[in-house]
DNA sequence: ACAAAAGTGTTAAGAATACACCCATGT
DNA sequence: ACATGGGTGTATTCTTAACACTTTTGT
């Protein structure tokens, strides 16, 4: 049989929060070569000792501090494919993450400046990182429609208010709070707690909690 | 910089057909080991000097002579990570891609009995390939309600039942014709030609083209 | 009493579904 | 003339979208 040389397996992650009304992404700047200086999405190189998913939890926690505990969502986003002429590494096959995590803070004083940008005012990026972005929330998009995804991006308990905003942010577009409020009280996605959120120099708002802490497909679409 | 050494990269492919009412997908028995002797998707070993569509392309053709021209669609699927100990091969990084075609026909007497199976009568596969078919259709289904994608299954000429034979193939359920014709029409997706299918013993059916032979989104949703 | 956000229903338009008969051709 | 699949329209139900006022709290 021939021989084989196995290309360079390389793993990035698009790691997402939201903060207030923004969707953010978290972004290092490189340190080495190729593109040191430039603004990247977190990533490394893969051994044989270690998956694809083990590289990238062991990269968010060298380079930003994160905890795979804090990270409540993690799926296979694409994998890129550089011909060996338009990588300076040579052949390298990226394999992309798409992560989600509740009120994630990079941890300061490491060495890659890890900081969130939110998605609507990035810099520009090195490879082809912006467009991986971009895809990253067409994605988010789609399965906000058909999922409880947003379980992995809010508090363990909200408002109405919270949950509109966040679907408001990924959308990127307003929903009226009344049809928003009776299509996800039709989904059954969440329920309500007895507490309420009394911070606030007005009527305190019930909080809710998702039934489910984890991936769901729905059996009727929001929106 | 530690040192890495790369994990083994491999490419399958989810050939899939439309063959009367049946969808099909292709498999061929492995010579080699692991898995001597058991049906498994198509598929090879990446080397460094080609990336993986072109190691998918040259797998295809090598083993059920299948020719990148008669390939009307394909795109990335899924990358399975197999940690060492669960794969013979020591850890793996499978890129396995969704190839669509029409008519295709697998090359007789080639090495490793390349075989259509309808989607619904597979036999027991290698590695999780039972898994990543089924993944596989689910993609499909899910494609063919907001894209054009059957344009890559059907004849370039076709009549309105092949259409809905389709459709019904992928869905997996029985379509109303009338509300089938009329839903279809509204998409803009294809459009009448001046010929019709005279080859039967009964009123000929029109026949109709794609209007665009590569993938486009739907701005409304088929179903 | 005022400011601020919470909470609550109805109506109209559009989309999806169910359903049955006549038409054109080959044998 | 008959067998076979081709081709067509309407009525009903369900879903989505638009829209404004009252309530509760803190200051």
């Amino acid at each position: 049989m021939r021989q084989y040389v196995a290309p360079t397996v390389t793993v990035d992650g698009v790691v997402l929060r939201l903060l207030g009304e923004q969707l953010e992404v978290l972004l290092v700047r490189r340190e080495q070569s190729p593109f040191k200086g430039e603004w990247a999405l977190p990533g490394s190189y893969v051994s044989r000792s270690e998956t694809t998913t083990q590289a990238l939890q062991r990269t968010l926690h060298a380079k930003a501090g994160l905890d795979a505990q804090q990270l409540t969502f993690t799926e296979q986003l694409y994998t890129f494919d550089t011909p060996a002429m338009q990588d300076p590494r040579g052949h390298a096959v990226s394999v992309i993450y798409f992560v989600l995590g509740r009120g994630l803070q990079p941890a300061a004083g490491k060495g890659e400046s890890p900081t969130f940008f939110p998605v609507d005012a990035l810099p520009h990026l090195a490879y082809q990182h912006n467009d991986v972005v971009w895809h990253t929330l067409e994605r988010l998009k789609g399965k906000i429609t058909y999922t409880n995804i947003m379980f992995a991006l809010l508090p363990s308990r909200f408002t109405f208010r919270q949950l509109q905003t966040g679907y408001q942010a990924i959308l990127g577009r307003a929903l009226d709070k009344r049809n928003f409020r009776k299509k996800i009280l039709e989904l059954h996605l969440i329920e309500p707690t007895a507490s309420f959120d009394k911070k606030s120099a007005h009527r305190p708002a019930r909080l809710y909690r998702f039934k489910k802490q984890s991936l769901e497909s729905l059996t009727r679409n929001f929106d």
